[in-house]
DNA sequence: CGGGCGTTTGAATCAAATCAATTGGAGTGG
DNA sequence: CCACTCCAATTGATTTGATTCAAACGCCCG
């Protein structure tokens, strides 16, 4: 057989080279860019939608990609019962429909919950473009690894979590991902009803309520005047330690 | 304002053309295919792995894409604190590695349940080689495609169901699995303890251990003599009606 | 102003976690 | 071969955290 074993694990070798670059630009650069790229080179179609209307439904035919270049979006999955879960949510520079490239049919529906602009893509126009542009092709190839890596997230949360931690760590990725995208990261307007978010964090939207609540209490959010949807994070940090402290309660 | 209405929702044009034939192949039919044309075009380093051996970790530096030829492996995320979730089990035809494209590294650790082998692919390799074979682009697109998917089942799962459903639900799909890659899927071999079992869906070992028996209690598996790790599915439908009822315990 | 919906809050209930004890194989060494 | 430990799994008793059921509030809109 075989010497192959530094293939598969060159991590163990001592010395390793550190970590590449990569990571270190900021992303609100790198969406700028690649939003920019696919306008260059792709002469998506723009379209924009308003609150609740579909971009794409499970069980149609996968044709296009969309991108959305502003506004939100909720992806639910749809179980041959009745069962309903919203599985990821969308801002801007994030792709939807890559779901249905495996079998051709979108396996997921996805309803924007604001106003706000996707650009649509011939899959197929997507790939001969490609084959001129690589870096299109790197930039479709990181979308769907990213994709992978940022439910795995969300499934972490939902496993390891109580309910309190889960709801906190919830508006503290919205809040990164604002970040992410250069925008004010201590004020969420959430789109989404008590039900909904229970719904993605796999909790009933009673528990939702007050898990908010004791938040607000804990001084860690704030609700605005009026509408019970828009909230405060004073500070983002003390939300992650709230987190953290409810995984491990005894070891602080 | 264009009318892209028709771009954006074609599935709401009446008379939509059948759903395409991909679906229709056998799965086993895909997967042998896939594994020949990647043996054929792109000579991947094959290397054996045994139980508990790592096949790539978190933070390593991503360069290679692994292509389970046979055995089974389970990923883990790890969170910045101890915190680790089993977030997928991969079999034959399964690739591995594609979460570290976005940015680099490697989000997730691997490591091998059984005494297996697996095919080493280096990602730049793949991408020139895929340049003359668009099959081999087309493979790797409908792999990523395909893990979005399965993940969302995942959540689905573990967001929807009562306990003792959701290890119903986890040995289904272990079943169709093996199912799908022309195995027998009335029996099983766990190579999971309780407790990851419980890690993956979000239950302790207590109560994986009594859904287990609970489901034995009802026939609806049955345990091998000696060993508690391997068990029979006599009714692999029945299983599936079992997590039907505990969604909709109402309505029949 | 009144109806409807989303949200909050309280009290009772229940499912799963925790705590704790026991069983049973697998492996080791006398 | 048996006695021994070690660890995985099972099972029971109890507690706890989240759900369920129920009521009330506040906001938006006709």
């Amino acid at each position: 057989m075989l010497d192959t074993s530094a293939a598969v694990l060159p991590a163990s070798t001592p010395g390793a080279p550190p970590p590449a670059p990569e990571r270190q630009r900021p992303a609100a650069w790198r969406i700028g860019e690649a939003m920019s790229l696919i306008g260059r080179t792709l002469a998506p179609l723009r379209h924009v939608v308003h609150e609740g209307e579909a971009i794409c439904r499970a069980g149609q035919r996968f044709e296009c990609l969309y991108i959305l270049n502003s506004g939100c979006a909720k992806i639910f999955s749809l179980a041959g019962d009745g069962r309903e879960q919203m599985v990821s949510v969308k801002f801007r520079g994030d792709w939807l429909g890559l779901d249905g490239i495996a079998d051709g049919h979108y396996t997921c529906s996805t309803v924007a919950m604001d106003t706000g602009e996707v650009w649509i893509v011939r899959y197929q126009a997507l790939l001969s473009a490609a084959s001129m542009q690589p870096a299109l092709l790197s930039l479709l190839h990181a979308e769907m690894s990213r994709q992978i890596s940022r439910e795995r997230e969300s499934l972490m949360s939902v496993c390891t979590l109580p309910a309190g931690a889960r709801v906190a760590e919830f508006l503290r990725l919205w809040a990164d991902s604002l970040d992410e995208r250069g925008l004010r990261n201590d004020q969420i307007t959430l789109p989404l009803s008590r039900a909904e978010i229970g719904n993605y964090l796999g909790l009933t939207l009673e528990t939702v309520s007050r898990s908010l609540s004791k938040l607000a209490r804990c001084k860690l959010i704030s609700f605005a005047e009026r509408r019970r949807r828009d909230l405060q994070i004073p500070d983002i940090d003390a939300l992650a330690a709230y987190v953290q402290r409810s995984v491990a309660p005894t070891l602080q």
